[in-house]
RNA sequence: UCGGGGAUCGUCUAAUGGCAGGACAGGAGCCUUUGGAGCUCCCUAUCAAGGUUCGAAUCCUUGUCCCCGAACCA
């Protein structure tokens, strides 16, 4: 059952599965049928799916589709498409719209009980009663219907006696809640409207927080992971399950950081804005981060599997560099795309030597070290084409192609030496060359008149390659971060985000290739048949280039481009993202009341927290003072304890042993009788500190008395110099790394020993190791 | 009457009081019929300041910065 990955959502499933509260797992991964999926979503459903895969359990697809004006089955056939298509099967395929009935009946339950009313409120007289973030909001004035009124406008509302917008269906929970979500949160809205999947039948629908935990616990969810949005919700989900059930299994929420992609965006407002307003082919443009766009870039589902894997699971806000995707890409096309040939702007090579005729050669389709069979014929004839890139009139150092007089390799071919130019286009740039070919070089051989061969080069023979129309993508956006600062993200589209090159040409093998067959052009990148391919005409996407000197290159020019510059006042200037305002939003909001200023508030309504206070300040310092004479509770504990051992002491203890121990339990509810035992043993010194902090756990935590603690922790009478000899003995390389000078490992050492004797006086273990390492 | 979360190499992420580890990126070298792949080595981090402890990324305090919440969206 272990599982060798660890992340939060996985310590919390073994735990969940070790107490017993769960005895299998059920996730779900539940879009809104309102857009395509994309490689966040990606790393929701491996995440789902995963964890599920990972305990032996089942997940769900489930479309949350709650509210029919947003939603297409057009978007419900292209989520479970491409949730196959990522490699996962869902143990059942759901839509919320079939529990809309069962949703019901529990929202007339909680009606019945007088735990919601339907409020007449307009939605803007409903937000000005809410109140705000720092401001208590105020009871609706319906919020007090009898449960006879509300069941009777409850059913009307369904019946359709409403129009949009009239009345809303709300919990009543309450309103000054310092949570937003608890504020009699609506949980049905009426809309006339048409539904995908439930057509007519409804006219109000849930709202997600209502709909949401109900979902998961009728479908028997365990876990239900959602993005760290939703943390505010959760204590709402909550209180829907409590006043629905009893359920069994009972869900709970937890929620995780969502992806964000480097020189990408991610919210499907703004891919919709991508595609409505024409600035990609459609939902599926390979250069969208859809999972539908990947798959025709090229992207194999292993790789974005990999790729989610990679990045892990966390509750912080992150930012992913955009190069653990492209590894990830190119790991697996690496081991997985066939070799070949082609060429992009072809220059025409006519070789001097060639005996005539076609010759074809055998070319493995992938190199040695992928270690994969296969080969093909490529034809190669007297007149070849290579390409533009291969060619310098003039090299600069490093050059390893072809020049005037240089000779290199064609790959899987002869040798050549370039003689001359014979045609250049207006530009000057070389369209014809000659070159003499060194027909004893096949196989590998070394040309007979001693030229050094500078390089190897790609081709395809001129007369049997076939021509090709070629799409270079590169990213969507300009920069990293197109919406940082609050920039349009319209702005930041990178205007060469895609190069359509024709008249390039590749060899002949791939003049039936498939549609979603991957290739490595070598030396050029990689490349999949896209399906705008017709018969006789090929159309390929570079899906990656080839990890190398030319993407150097461009990254360093773009690096340039947003690089800092002076100004000619000589003042330094940073790109416009650099001096990006924090988010207005942020600055809005009002500041949080710290603890301490809690604590102050509280001693100025109550003078026997002030007195302790100045009293407890001039014997302990300040900072002790006010974290003791906080409040009632804590001042209590603390005279009750400094009473049996010493004010130095219970404060230390109570500061910085106790909160551990406690957890979330209150201080008022241990037994300062027993931790009073203990403290005086501390003082007295019967009890060694080490041991003293596992005996409060035992008993604050474990409910035990000073007695029984003290006997559980009691040192036991061993030799430590015989245990420390047996860690060292069993370490001869750390302690060699020790005593060279990695002081860190005395930790590893005094944690060893421990661990051999438990409850040895940790400080006298540390001495001692230090004596016999020395 | 504000509340809820978060901060570890450039980036992502481990370490659950006991060796700050891995991956990506970057650098150097080896190898190579792809300037690919592979191999070797290197660089680089606990937000800050105090405290508790034999020992702190981890516990306590204060401060700083970031994210989320006031849709009849999800």
């Amino acid at each position: 059952m272990a599982v060798e990955r660890t992340d939060f959502i996985r310590d919390i499933i073994e735990e969940d599965l070790r107490t017993g509260r769960h005895d299998r797992v059920v996730t779900r991964f539940p879009p809104e049928p309102n857009g395509y999926l994309h490689i966040g979503h990606a790393k929701s459903i491996c995440v789902n799916f995963g964890v599920a895969l990972d305990y032996q359990g089942k997940t769900n697809l489930r479309y949350d589709d709650t509210n029919p004006t947003k939603e297409d089955v057009e978007y419900v056939e292209s989520i479970e498409r491409d949730v196959r298509w990522l490699g996962f099967e869902p143990a059942a395929v759901l839509f919320s719209a079939d529990y809309f009935g069962q949703m019901y009946e529990l929202a007339e339950r909680l009606v019945r009980e007088g735990k919601a009313y339907v409020c007449d409120l307009t939605d803007e007289q409903i937000r000005e009663y809410r109140g705000t973030l720092s401001e208590p909001g105020r009871p609706s004035p319906f919020r007090d219907r009898s449960v006879e009124e509300n069941l009777d406008l409850l059913r009307r509302m369904k019946a359709g006696e409403f129009p949009d917008g009239a009345r809303v269906l709300r919990a009543k929970i309450d309103m000054a809640s310092s949570n937003m979500k608890m504020r009699d949160p609506l949980l049905y809205r009426i809309r006339h409207a048409h539904h995908h999947r439930s057509g007519d039948a409804w006219v109000i629908y849930p709202m997600y927080d209502w709909a949401h935990p109900l979902e998961d616990a009728i479908e028997g969810i365990t876990h239900s992971i959602c993005t760290l949005e939703f943390e505010n919700n959760r204590e709402l989900y909550d209180w829907v399950l409590d006043n629905t059930g009893p359920w069994n299994p009972r869900p709970h929420q937890y929620e995780m950081a969502r992806l964000v992609l480097d020189y990408t965006v991610m919210s499907k407002r703004k891919l919709l804005t991508l595609v409505k307003d024409g600035h990609v082919n459609g939902w599926d443009d390979p250069r969208m981060p859809t999972i539908s766009g990947m798959r025709r870039r090229g992207y194999s589902a292993e790789a974005i599997r990999a790729f989610c894997d990679m990045i892990g699971i966390a509750k912080a806000n992150s930012s992913v560099d955009i190069d653990k995707l492209e590894y990830c890409i190119r790991e697996d096309l690496n081991k997985a795309a066939p070799r070949v040939l082609g060429v992009l702007r072809p220059i025409e090579v006519e070789l001097t030597g060639w005996p005539g005729g076609t010759e074809q050669l055998d070319a493995p389709f992938f190199p040695p070290d992928v270690g994969k069979p296969g080969t093909r014929a490529v034809p190669f004839s007297g007149t070849i084409l290579i390409d533009r890139d291969d060619w310098h009139d003039d090299p600069p150092k490093d050059y390893k192609r072809l020049a005037p007089g240089r000779t290199v390799r064609l790959r899987y071919g002869y040798c050549i030496t370039a003689d001359e130019v014979v045609e250049r286009d207006a530009a000057g740039g070389v369209t014809k060359l000659r070159a003499t070919v060194h027909l004893e070089t096949k196989g590998g051989k070394n040309p007979d008149g001693g030229q050094k061969v500078s390089g190897v080069i790609h081709w395809v023979d001129a007369a049997t390659s076939v021509p090709v129309e070629i799409r270079l993508y590169e990213q969507l956006f300009k920069v990293p971060k197109p919406e940082e600062g609050g920039q349009d993200f319209l702005e930041n589209i990178n205007p060469n985000s895609l190069e359509v090159v024709r008249g390039a040409r590749v060899e002949a093998s791939l003049a039936a290739a498939e549609v979603g067959a991957r290739f490595q052009l070598e030396r050029v990148g990689y490349f999949v048949v896209d399906p705008d391919t017709t018969p006789g005409a090929l159309v390929l996407n570079r899906t990656i280039t080839l990890r190398g000197e030319a993407v150097k290159a461009a990254v360093a020019n773009a690096q340039l481009t947003v690089g800092v510059s002076v100004s000619a006042a000589g003042t330094v200037s940073g790109p416009a993202t650099a001096a990006a305002p924090k988010n207005p939003k942020a600055q809005s909001r009002p500041k949080t009341k710290s603890p301490a200023e809690q604590r102050a508030e509280a001693r100025a309504r109550d003078s026997e927290l002030a007195a302790a206070f100045t009293s407890l300040g001039t014997t302990l310092g300040e900072d002790s003072a006010d974290l003791l004479a906080g409040d009632r509770e804590t001042l209590g504990v603390f005279r009750t304890l400094a009473s049996a051992s010493s004010d130095d002491l219970a404060a230390k203890w109570i500061i910085n042993e106790l909160p551990r121990v406690l957890g979330d339990k209150p201080i008022g509810g241990i037994d300062t009788a027993e931790v009073g035992k203990l403290f005086a043993a501390l003082q007295a010194g019967t009890v060694a500190p080490t041991a003293g902090k596992k005996a409060l756990a035992a008993i604050v935590g474990g409910g035990k008395t000073f007695e029984a603690a003290q006997a559980d922790v009691a040192a036991p009478a061993i030799d430590l110099g015989a245990a420390i000899d047996a860690v060292i003995a069993a370490n001869p390389e750390k302690a060699a790394q020790y005593k060279a000078g990695k002081t860190g490992l005395l930790g590893f050492f005094v944690g060893q020993v421990m661990k051999a004797s438990p409850n040895a006086d940790a400080a006298a273990v540390n001495q001692a190791v230090r004596e016999r390492l020395a």
